[in-house]
RNA sequence: GUGGGCGUAGCUCAGCUGGUUAGAGCGCCGGACUGUGACUCCGGAGGCCGGGGGUUCGAAACCCCUCGUCCACCCCA
């Protein structure tokens, strides 16, 4: 019985890795130019960090945790996503020793969903936290690093979406507000809106069906019910962003999954990940820190979903390096190559990546080997190029092949 | 958790209202071509038709169960 991997589990291969790998550098690199330092935090942590900080009642929570008991009884559960263990690090490490910290992470996060276009169970997210930033440029400010990161990617056809979820003092109110006007429109609304607008009334919004996009046209909307200072913060949102040359839309109907988030919300959407349409989302999460019994600290995030991003990425685009082979026939020739300061090391310290054909098989079939690897360039150095101090030189496409120096070989695959 | 589509060669798929040796294209291996791939030609290997049960003289096909997968709902990055 063949054993495979688990359902929602997937692995990366060779090409989406090499694109991974270059998406990964390149976040490094941006987030690096706006001072954001990585961290790296277990995958593995109490269920009770998540249940706090997620919230109790969201679906994450209630039904998708991998929640497990480890052998001394404790309740484990596998990250499903990044802020809460990197607020919680930040916290043990009494990292808000220095006023503002820039954090970002990367790697799997955990959701028991059933799999579709874009949702896996093992799933992996880029985010960043800035902590200690009260300002609503600082807000911006992130939104703009998560723009240019997405821009230098080459990502097309994205819309980046604002809106404000309010706070601890004008949330209550807002949503009294929302009760009242969605109370003699419960049967306008679709049959899951009508069976959660109690619970979640915010949800009625943010929903899909046409019913409920009718039925709510004229809801009150959040930002009418932001309180003076939440109204303030999401002006000078608005207009830092603007400053910035960042486009945007203002979303009056998103919401959030996550329970910790206030004030700032945002979304970067993109077609083209089937019924999924988000590929980064995040906010503004001033509550956060005190919940975990912290200091109260005001903070800004994101996350980037890796595997939606890399599906709207256009995989030729990256990976170019030539790829060259190397043939030796005969001892002296294969010496020559693997020798210390050989062949191979040479065209290797000039930076150029060799692949070298070990097997002991014909001429032809070492080409054909060459071929299949999608081979570049092919070098053969046989008896003839030894004694000559030269090397056959064939480029596989054009189907062209030179007899010359090593050294104008290496100039030759780098032009 | 709910719904729908799909499971046939390494891959993508065809296979009629059930009918006897299950096919194609691509890929793979070998040869034409013993220092040259890709192209061309010739030859070849490769299938518990996802698994189990049932109906039938006969099942890849029909029925039931099951597993897997994809998509959608839900939810989210």
């Amino acid at each position: 019985m063949q054993i495979n991997a688990i359902r929602g589990f997937s692995d990366i291969l060779s090409e989406d890795a090499a694109l991974w790998a270059e998406m990964e550098n390149l976040a490094r690199e941006v987030f690096g130019l706006y001072g954001f330092e990585e961290i790296r935090v277990p995958i593995v942590e109490r269920t009770e960090l998540f249940k706090r900080t997620i919230g109790d009642t969201t679906d994450i929570v209630e039904k998708q945790m991998y929640t497990f008991t480890d052998l001394k009884g404790d309740s484990l559960t596998l990250r499903p996503e990044g802020t809460a263990p990197v607020v919680r690090a930040y916290i043990e490490n009494k990292l808000y020793t220095v006023p503002v910290q820039r954090l970002f992470y990367f790697g799997p996060m955990f959701r028991y969903e059933r799999p579709q276009k874009g949702r896996y169970r093992q799933f992996h997210q880029i985010g960043a936290e800035l902590l200690g930033e009260l300002a609503p440029s600082s807000d911006a400010e992130v939104i703009q690093m998560l723009e240019i990161y997405l821009d230098r990617l080459g990502l097309k056809d994205k819309t980046i979406e604002i809106n404000t979820l309010g706070c601890a003092a004008c949330r209550p109110a807002y949503r009294d507000a929302l009760l009242l006007f969605l109370k003699d429109k419960v049967e306008d609304l679709c049959e899951n809106c009508q069976r959660r607008v109690e619970k979640n009334p915010l949800r009625a919004l943010d929903c899909k069906s046409a019913k409920c996009i009718e039925a709510t046209q004229n809801a009150p909307s959040t930002i009418d019910h932001a309180c003076a200072e939440c109204s303030e913060h999401f002006n000078g949102v608005k207009d830092t962003l603007e400053k910035m040359a960042v486009t945007f839309e203002i979303n009056p109907r998103m919401v959030r999954g996550l329970d910790y988030y206030t004030k700032t919300a945002f979304e970067v959407t993109a077609t083209g990940l089937g019924a999924q349409n988000s590929v980064a989302a995040g906010g503004r999460y001033d509550n956060l820190t005190k919940e975990l019994s912290g200091p109260e600290v005001p903070c800004f995030g994101f996350a980037i979903g890796f595997e939606r991003l890399a599906m709207l990425l256009n995989k030729e685009n990256f990976n170019k390096a030539k790829k060259v082979v190397l043939i030796a026939l005969g001892d002296d020739a294969v010496t020559a190559a693997l020798k210390k300061g050989g062949t191979l090391d040479t065209l290797r310290e000039a930076g150029l990546r060799v692949i070298f054909e070990h097997s002991e098989a014909s001429v032809k079939s070492k080409m054909k080997k060459a071929n299949k690897l999608g081979a570049d360039y092919v070098l053969i150095i046989g008896e003839d190029e030894l004694k000559e101090g030269t090397v056959t030189f064939k480029d596989m496409e054009k189907g062209e092949q030179v007899k010359t120096q090593l050294s104008d070989i290496i100039k030759m695959v780098k032009a």
